[in-house]
DNA sequence: AGAGCGCGAGAGAGCGCTCTCTGACCCCGC
DNA sequence: GCGGGGTCAGAGAGCGCTCTCTCGCGCTCT
């Protein structure tokens, strides 16, 4: 009970018998200092109990040793964001690739004009290092915000605007090309999509992917109807195509959500699947197990696209001088009863 | 291109004409300062773009402005917390009731003893002033350690061992006993129940709530088996039921999944949902919605209880004295499909 | 043997901020 | 007219740490 406060640098140096600056290099690992300094310095550490202030470090050394996870979004969708499955695979992933190294992601939300600005203002008041930036929609501006303030930042997807910033991202067209693949293999010769919103351009790719890929399989046109990867608006889409093409056989929806809203329509309109109608969906989320028959959908490797996002910016952070960089990664196919 | 550093607070003050202290009163708005010199002050803010920085504020203040949001679990677990849709909405709950003070949690992830230190030595290392622990395991050593080393903390569940912390939580008790009303008043009378792991203090409160109520109904004995919350032991412990007891005509499963995986059992022995058998669930989770029929299931206000546990935690920070405080949310059903 | 050099430890100057303490100034009352 | 008290700005001492610079020591090389 004789100091309140927590034992600072100063009491390790004179518990040791040595200097401050001693003390520090070994606390930090400097090799140049002797083994007998070393082992005194030590269990001085160990006998008070020390624990180094790392405010008081990152003052001199400018660095914080965090790094700010942002998830953006247009007013108020951050929300929707954060309950999606997805976000949690994304922060495991991000979480496991910064554990080892002890840092850890602040979560800052910013889905507004005034968010967004102080998200920037909260890595330059000397909070964090760099920035992840999770986004949902194309023209955010906040990787803009991001490089103009000279912050290091990766982004998970592409940058709907043409931004110099390093991102990851998946081979969308690919992913559509494999559930192309699957459904002809099928036997479907009559095949139509859901795709989803135009300006996120993860679904603009995955609508040309697939279209490419039929083409290739010798169907020359693809009906698509759109939606916003919503369960109802899945739904929506179902029944007009349903409506346009009584005779399809095949369906590839952007998203799970919209694959398992088709599967409700297909049922009311007794179609059996994946017998009469053979259905695909993207992204292999949780909802995907719940759907009967169960969702054959496309998968990423979200966790590792997370860990290599957040392995970019340490290299950066380490590197100021690197140049964007990006990562692709390759989805692959999650065979389960639908299709 | 002058200066790459970033301006400070002495910059400041020299643009406006007067001392450090006085923009340093200006700006944490001290309200002993004369007019005259707070708009120059001002005005000398916006002229050089100051911002403050807070790792030097934090060093002399001793506050970090920080709040850290440490995901505890078993071993390895903790990737499984983050995969749950659940620790989005705990998540978005507490960002959003942290967004309007400005500040940001950090994300501790605490599944192994080595981690769990580092848990707590990121607290008194002056990264935050307190924490926000969402636990699975009753038996967790984490609040023991928070309370240990005098750290402000507030609990998602009510602690398994008895530690002096505060907490948000359901009253499972009630939650438990809606879904006997709903079953009890759709006509069913042979009534079994699929319970949680007899570790987690919330299993054992539905299971406990779940026979009172029946008793209060009139049925004194409740056949259970136990799951461990996932699909697969709901469908295990479904089979087991109804292998027991094949005139069973109502389930209330702990759980959503397990809802879902007896669900599943139950098409397998074509019994209806809910003609023949009643089926409900607990969490309201996102499967609840993809389950055929839907889950009617008794849903817990996450967001409400997060966003209550961080308001506790800024209390408990802002007045030290604090004694442990406890926040009981009630619970209610939504009704769809399954009973 | 003396000069030069490398190695490792200590001294001390900050990093950018807050906050107490001091002191200048003004207004009031006697 | 002068002392007392109140108000508000400035000076300066740190917060706990890092890191450069200095310096002493012992070794090698000529």
């Amino acid at each position: 009970m004789t100091s309140k406060r927590p034992p600072t640098l100063e009491d390790v140096a004179r518990a040791a018998g040595v200097s401050r600056a001693t003390a520090s290099r070994v606390i930090n690992g400097v090799a140049t200092v002797d083994e007998a300094m070393r082992s005194k310095v030590a269990a001085a550490v160990v006998a008070t109990g020390y624990i180094p202030n790392t405010v008081a470090r990152s003052l001199v050394t400018r660095k914080a040793g965090a790094i700010a996870l942002v998830i953006s979004g247009s007013d108020g969708s951050a929300e929707q964001v954060l309950g999606d499955p997805f976000f949690g695979r994304v922060v495991s992933g991000v979480v496991r690739s910064l554990l080892p190294r002890k840092v850890h992601p602040t979560l800052v939300l910013a889905d507004s004009d005034a968010a967004r600005a102080d998200a920037v203002s909260y890595v330059r008041q000397g909070k964090a290092d760099g920035a992840l930036l999770v986004s949902t929609h194309s023209d955010d501006t906040l990787p803009g915000l991001f490089v103009d303030a000279g912050i290091p930042a990766v982004l998970f997807a592409r940058p709907g605007r043409d931004v110099p910033i390093s991102y990851v991202d998946l081979a969308h067209e690919q992913g559509a090309a494999l559930a192309a693949d699957r459904l002809v293999a099928r036997g479907c010769r009559r095949v139509v999509t859901i795709a989803g919103p135009s300006d996120v351009p993860a679904a603009q790719d995955r609508l040309t992917g697939f279209r490419q890929a039929m083409a290739r399989h010798g169907q020359a046109y693809v009906p698509v109807a759109k939606g916003n990867f919503t369960l109802e608006s899945g739904a929506r889409a179902m029944a007009e195509l349903l409506a346009e093409h009584p005779d399809l056989d095949g369906v590839f929806a952007a998203n799970d959500l919209m694959a398992a809203g088709a599967l409700t329509i297909l049922h009311q309109h007794h179609r059996t699947v994946p017998g009469d109608v053979a259905v695909v969906g993207f992204d292999d989320s949780e909802p995907a197990h719940f759907t009967h028959p169960q969702l054959t959908t496309v998968a990423q490797p979200v966790e590792e696209m997370a860990a290599e996002m957040a392995r970019i910016l340490l290299t950066h952070l380490q590197d100021q001088t690197h140049r964007p960089t990006s990562a692709i990664f390759d989805p692959h196919l999650v065979i389960r009863g639908s299709a």
